[in-house]
DNA sequence: GTTGAGCGTT
C-alpha cells in the first residue's frame, strides 16, 4: 500500500477524533467530524509527506555526476563562463585531467532547468590550487573559462 | 531553438 495514503488515513483519523472531542455534539456530529478530518487531512498530509518522506523518489538527473567515494580534504572551485551546452560529465572529464574531481554541479534555472553558464567543481584539496591556475582563462568548447576558489560555502 | 555577468543546492 502507498505510504502517502497511509499517512493520509492516519492524519485524517487523528483530525476527525480531535474534531469530535473538540466541538460540542450539537455543533458537529460524528459523521461531520469524520468528513472534516478527511478534508483537512487531504490538505495537510501531502505537506507532511514532503517534510518527512525526504522526497522518496528523486527524478533521475541525467546531468549529475556519479557519486564519488572520495573521502579526503576537498575544495570547491567556482567555474564561470561555461558554455550552456556543456554537461556536468564533460566538465568533470575536463577538470579530471588536472586533479581529482569529487563532484560537479552546474547551476540551472529553477523553472526551466536550463544551464545558467556557471557551476561548482569539488576537487581534492591538494589539486585545487594547481587546477585553478592551470584552467583559469583557458579554452573549453570555444569559451574562456573563469576558474576561482569558491566563496564561503566550503563544506567540511 | 535565443543569452553571457556571475558565487549554489536540499
Amino acid at each position: 500500500m502507498n505510504p502517502s495514503f497511509l499517512l493520509y488515513i492516519l492524519v485524517a483519523g487523528i483530525l476527525a477524533i480531535l474534531a469530535f472531542f473538540l466541538f460540542p455534539a450539537e455543533l458537529l456530529l460524528s459523521n461531520q467530524a469524520l468528513a472534516l478530518g478527511l478534508l483537512v487531512g487531504g490538505i495537510v498530509s501531502p505537506q507532511l509527506a514532503k517534510l518527512f518522506v525526504r522526497t522518496a523518489v528523486q527524478p533521475s538527473d541525467k546531468s549529475s555526476t556519479p557519486p564519488s567515494s572520495f573521502t579526503g580534504e576537498r575544495k570547491t572551485l567556482y567555474v564561470g563562463n561555461l558554455p550552456y551546452r556543456a554537461s556536468e560529465q564533460e566538465v568533470s572529464d575536463h577538470f579530471a585531467s588536472h586533479g581529482e574531481v569529487v563532484s560537479v554541479r552546474l547551476m540551472k534555472d529553477r523553472r526551466t532547468g536550463k544551464r545558467k553558464g556557471y557551476g561548482f567543481v569539488e576537487m581534492a584539496e591538494k589539486d585545487a590550487e594547481s587546477a585553478v591556475s592551470a584552467l583559469n582563462d583557458t579554452e573549453f568548447q570555444e569559451r574562456t573559462l573563469k576558474v576561482r576558489m569558491a566563496k564561503d560555502k566550503q563544506d567540511h
